[in-house]
DNA sequence: GTCTATAGGCAGATAGAC
DNA sequence: GTCTATCTGCCTATAGAC
């Protein structure tokens, strides 16, 4: 990974928009030819398969979310806010027109080889188990209800976030997907019960 | 729609599978060619462009989940019960190794036609409204908490249904999506707050 | 590293015989 | 309706010059 030089981030960079918003099987080499600016050839020097793409793709993208997560641990110190930063940082993504990057690929995974299959298993462990820590430390300050199952909370909570992006791009509807992460962190914080009182 | 004969019925079966497993992207009139077992050309007689076949696909698919809803309304009274055969008939869908076949276009509409698009948020919408009905009907009879939000919810719970469907084909563990749908019906019940009293 | 050139195959799609 | 035959173009990928 760190051994990429700055051309092959420039053909990842523009891989993965076409990804994102198109779809991995809807673009070919000719398109990052002319986004990037050289010939297929030279990209093939790169990434000698469109697999070979693929896989190094998702790692370099899993990596950057890693550190984006390491950066909202850094800046926010409770659980709630935590969750709530996360949320934020997908919006941002479909804010641009685009889904989660393994969210795209986990769709197409039957036509991907195992290697990606794994490592899109690996960046949604990553974020489910981030989430868990999450959740655990919201209800060790009294934000998030003590009653909620860490494990299966956080593979919702996924879920939504996944699932939420595409109906809200379906929907050209950004505010959605907003109003649907804010329905997570309100059955987490469990306050919409409190109305029930 | 009434008026496609056997063999269209047949190449539509075709393209699903194929759509919900690999994507439209990823496979071919000469897939179907091997499927049906009828030329492309003869394909191409019954759907001149891939564009129409997604668009007819799209249109069964939804009239028969609409019929699968009226079916489930028939059966279950309650609407709790309701939303859980929901879950059920996508978790049949998983079993098969299959996504939702309006999800996987969703993911690649940016290289869909605009009819096929406004299906799409058509088919989301059908979803969302019934899921509003269920849980409506639900709050009437006791069993869902008066202080859910019935359009939130329900967009919500949609959410759940397809992200946690692709994450749980990626973690191929069809039970965590039968959790993350569980998980769904407490967060309405509101049940899951009962504990901490 | 990037290029030109090209291979070999498959894509979606059409024409016209039966 | 289904076929054979074919078109045109694009696809992934490679060889070899610079």
């Amino acid at each position: 990974m760190q051994d990429l030089n700055a051309t092959a981030h420039r053909i990842l960079d523009a891989a993965e928009v076409l990804t994102q918003t198109l779809g991995f099987n809807a673009f070919s080499y000719k398109d990052l030819q002319n986004e990037v600016g050289i010939k297929t050839s030279s990209i093939h020097y790169y990434f000698p398969t469109k697999h070979d793409l693929a896989s190094t793709m998702t790692e370099r993208y899993t990596q950057g979310f890693v550190e984006q997560l390491s950066s909202i641990d850094a800046q926010k110190s409770s659980g709630l806010s935590r969750l709530k930063a996360l949320s934020q940082l997908f919006n941002q993504v479909l804010s641009e027109g685009k889904l989660c990057l393994c969210g795209m690929l986990a769709c197409d995974i039957v036509a991907l080889p195992q290697a990606v299959h794994e490592q899109l298993r690996h960046f949604f462990s990553v974020i489910e188990e981030w989430v868990g820590r999450a959740i655990a430390l919201g209800q060790a300050q009294g934000d998030i209800a003590q009653s909620i199952d860490i494990k299966l909370s956080s593979a919702h909570f996924l879920a939504v976030l996944e699932g939420g992006m595409m109906v809200a791009r379906t929907h050209q509807k950004d505010h959605n997907f907003e109003a649907m992460m804010n329905q997570s962190i309100t059955y987490l914080t469990g306050s919409f019960k409190e109305a029930d009182k």
